[in-house]
DNA sequence: TTGTAGGCGTTATCAT
DNA sequence: ATGATAACGCCTACAA
């Protein structure tokens, strides 16, 4: 019952011909007359044969296809950003497999390993929030696979990086708090392991230290949830404080939204008693009530960036290829929210 | 410089045994000395040695891999039915690739087919809202590979289905407006060649019908862009009508944000003048103003139901598995919109 | 231009 | 419990 599935054997013994002939027309070679070449095309489609990609590519030691590793596709940064990659790797004839580490470090591991055993050509990744070892990545590298980091990097590993100009999109978005006459800003961060979030927090200490602002680590808090509900309890925790915050800077717009929330609640006036900012520019950031400033990042176009760098990489004769690291800048995008 | 890569063969030869036996020890097969089985390992370890999955499922005939096809992934809906799916499939120690079609009929046929050609175990299909000929499909199950249709379906294919029961939740929906009053309610469709869009309309009509209300053509609007843009302009010429309505119903959450936005730049006030309502209960619903009364898809749930019956396919013994079709209830969830 | 034959790394079937 | 050896389906020198 299990239907007999067609193979070059096949249609070479139908047309009397060997096996390395087929293989040649159906991939369209060169030197093959083109009367064999029809007679194959139009064999292979009358036996509906499908070509074998596990066969192909253990044989030819090529995939054409990326693995993609991002922390969550529920995000609009990391479905915007590999929309971003697909749309340069489609057109170079890549496929692009996605897989999400859900944060864990456990699942990280597992996937790069499972990309790597299948033979991917390479692999784009952003580091799970729990990642701090890295032995995984370099075994991959030893192992001669491109790799490149995007947006959740670390300085351990030598390979092609993508990020935003974390430490002046932060800076700047502290600048704009401070301008619009805001003194004392706190400020929701991720876990600091995270490059982003140090980055990030620098910006910030870089921003007060031009205005001649009083750096207060108390106003500093480190969620390491991702959440609305994490960024509403945050905020009543600075709320409690004696010396309350005329502004907040989020690490995440996804936060900020979850502060606005918290701030209606508790009868908080945005911007007045309390300016908002996020980073990312998601979709929501323009429907919520005020509607929330925040530093835009060019998530699709990082992607691109990212697919076109690696690709060049995985088609460079040289074996020693060096690594590239680009820097992309956001752009302030000013709202009600401050 | 390409370093080389150790395989079983390499393991056998350090360790002069047969390489069937390195293989049976390295997949903790039964009949293997307990001695000769931790030799291996080690031996494996010591050269760092990792398995060659096109190798392993080309001679196997099985991957532990599913493929997920979906329309977007930046969309809650989608991205939460596939962590769904995940959840389950990791589970039971199947990865799951994932890729989007982007709406495209094009796109969506390549990825079958290559998900068909790399011999994944399964797969689990959205259609495109382009797609209405459904060969691509028909021909990978023909050649004997499970399919999994879930909530974009058709009815011309005969596999499993996971759906959500949109005829009763669009006519919940419309019921609610109703008991609130409202009589002239416009419907904000997708393309009705959708069976999800078809199904939902004819739920709306039903619940005329239910009420005595008469139905009217001129309140449906069909739009083929799923952006918050194509439903303000809707909103917009729906409010140019002579005989405005006075509710809007909207296929999916996006839809009612965009026609929310539209109606604070219009003066409508929501849902005084319009109420709206969406389907589908994404994070965004909450965060609006008003917030969106809308129908919840339990989306991690279907993922999972959906995952779990593609895996008791592919695990049952008899060749003729009889296709399983299953209906998830959506849940009203009543917000300020309405 | 085409054919031959070895190889890609594993698994699986017989033997032993 | 282990070993030979033939698949798995395709690619690619090397020959012809």
């Amino acid at each position: 019952m299990s239907k007999k599935v067609t193979t070059i054997k096949d249609i070479a013994e139908r047309l009397s011909i060997s096996i390395a002939t087929v293989s040649r027309a159906l991939r369209g070679s060169s030197d093959i007359k083109r009367e064999t070449k029809l007679a194959v095309m139009e064999m292979a489609k009358e036996m509906d044969y499908h070509p074998n990609l596990l066969a192909s590519s253990l044989s030819s030691k090529k995939s054409k296809i990326l693995g993609v590793v991002v922390p969550t596709i529920n995000r609009q940064f990391w479905s915007n950003s590999i929309s971003g990659i697909e749309n340069v790797a489609y057109d170079k004839g890549y496929k692009v497999m996605i897989f999400q580490s859900a944060e864990s470090f456990q699942k990280e591991v597992e996937i790069v390993e499972t990309l790597a055993n299948s033979r991917v050509d390479g692999i784009l990744l952003a580091l799970s929030k729990e990642t701090n070892t890295y032995n995984h990545i370099q075994s991959i590298m030893d192992r001669g696979i491109p790799v490149l980091l995007f947006e959740r990097v670390c300085s351990e590993i030598n390979s092609s990086k993508v990020i935003t100009d974390d430490f002046n999109g932060s800076k700047e978005v502290v600048q704009h708090l401070i301008d619009r006459g805001k003194r004392k800003i706190a400020y929701l961060s991720g876990p600091i392991s995270l490059g982003v979030c140090e980055d990030r927090l620098n910006g910030f200490k870089e921003a007060h230290k031009d205005n001649d602002l009083h750096f207060d680590q108390n106003l500093i808090l480190e969620i390491s949830d991702f959440t609305f509900e994490a960024a509403e309890n945050a905020l009543i925790k600075l709320w409690e404080m004696e010396d309350k915050p005329d502004a907040l800077f989020c690490f995440a717009d996804i936060l900020a939204i979850g502060a606005l929330e918290a701030s209606r609640k508790l009868g908080i006036s945005v911007p007045e008693d309390l300016a908002i900012a996020g980073f990312g520019n998601d979709d929501i950031c323009r429907f919520v009530t005020p509607s929330l400033t925040t530093m835009s990042q060019p998530s699709f176009e990082m992607g691109q960036l990212a697919a076109n760098l690696i690709l060049e990489e995985i088609n460079s004769e040289d074996d020693e290829h060096q690594p590239h690291h680009r820097t992309i800048k956001p752009i302030l995008v000013i709202r009600e929210s401050t």
